[in-house]
DNA sequence: GAAGCACCTGTAATTTCCTACAATATTCAA
DNA sequence: TTGAATATTGTAGGAAATTACAGGTGCTTC
């Protein structure tokens, strides 16, 4: 078992089956604490994503973290810039903070966020990306001084992670919003996704072009999208239509 | 620790260990082959699944699969009517083969698919949906006669198959494309997916409207896109810009 | 030095989109 | 039964996109 301590692989398995006892959020951030502090953690977020006209703040699930650093993150909207947030959507696998690399000259802030959270303690941290069927997209990061990251730690952790995360979003419940748009409207969107004009499309549904637009117009309105390309890129963001 | 032998949780975490020296397809299965016969299972299999287009046979990763029953099931597309498939599509929790549930009267070839597994030695299974950037992308199904299926040992499968499939997609990873947008490109289409148009964008970024028409131009011919709704659909499925 | 690419710009004709002001029919819940 | 939502279609005009034909700079590579 080279460097691991048994006792790590054991209590994570415990900690999995504990959850399945926990029944508010409270007792849930409870049992993280005390779980992941023998990885070194001491501060952890379970957040949504946010879409670019959300805000991070009512996507939080569960949280242990420097209060100061939450109130300047949310002040300055860092979740647009940060390197993590940026680095979870485009990987499923966890990842240490520290992999998460950004460029100056494009993304200046990427700095100043990095060096924030170091100055709220948060030099290292661990972070699991959350992927979901319809688009759920979430991510539960966690820091502390001290961490005890290796090969054999992490899929300990990734696997406590993944099952606290799941343990959260069914106390918490999420209501799924139901999707918002009509067949037809969905319809028309999914043509016009792949490259068809009104014209076509109502030849290919049998109904007239001008019946399209209306689908268009009426989806555009709902999704507050400026134009057909704005509304089509919403609703594949949102999982809405599938091409 | 109550009914799980510790034999297995560290099991888990030594097969995990042991994963990253593996370098071909064959040494993953013959890993998995020996790890997971210790939960009683004797046969799975790695795949992606097919879009309406596509067909199961390309998509295989990995498989250690009754041939009779692999060659049946391909020849008459059950993926398409498979309800352990379906409900891959719809979770992103691994379930018991018996947890998918299907109409026998809208679909009847379901009751036919789940016996022909049976009549193959397959009646019990254990499925991990594996659910990457774009949603759902692939499973893990596993199956044997006498599975040892309890809240204990189900995260420790989870863990070793969630781990196996991420080695088998680096394995097998196909080389991963570099973007074919250039930077212009990419502004140009970005802003179109955030519903600017032409002019707005021209002015963002301090050129005419005909550069962007340029732009846009030579990003649909890139993405064989027939407009910019087109090119924009498609550059978000491939994960070429963000927004 | 030539060739290729990224980037930028122009005119002009054509197509497509978007919206405003309509109207009719159906379905479904209050 | 009575709105509200959905689905359908029409006219018409202005906005935007698309394409064809051109041409310029700057940079890198052969």
């Amino acid at each position: 078992m080279s460097g691991r301590s048994l006792d790590h692989t054991v209590q994570a398995f415990e900690f999995i089956e504990e959850l399945d006892r926990l029944a508010t959020p409270q007792a849930i951030i409870d049992a993280m604490e005390r779980s992941f502090a023998q990885y070194g953690f001491e501060n952890f977020i379970m957040t949504g994503l946010p879409h670019p006209e959300q805000r991070i703040e009512g996507l939080v699930l569960l949280k242990k973290w420097p209060l100061g650093w939450y109130e300047r993150y949310t002040r300055n909207s860092y979740d647009r810039h940060d390197p993590v947030i940026h680095l979870c959507r485009r990987t499923v696998q966890p990842f240490e903070w520290g992999e998460a690399r950004y460029d100056p000259d494009t993304n200046p802030k990427g700095q100043e966020i990095m060096q924030g959270a170091a100055d709220f303690g948060m030099r290292q941290g661990y972070c699991l990306p959350i992927h979901g069927l319809n688009g759920f997209e979430a991510c539960l990061s966690m820091s502390g001084p001290d961490l005890d990251l290796t090969p054999q730690t992490k899929p300990a952790i990734h696997l406590m992670a993944m099952y606290a995360f799941e343990r959260a979003r069914l106390v918490l419940a999420p209501a799924p919003r139901p999707n918002p748009l009509t067949n037809r409207e969905r319809e028309a969107l999914r043509w016009a996704a792949l490259g068809k004009s009104a014209a076509d499309t109502g030849e290919i549904l049998g109904v007239t072009e001008r019946t399209i637009t209306a689908h268009i117009g009426s989806a555009c309105a709902k999704l507050t999208a400026a134009n057909k390309t704005h509304a089509v890129a919403r609703a594949l963001q949102h999982r809405l239509i599938e091409i």
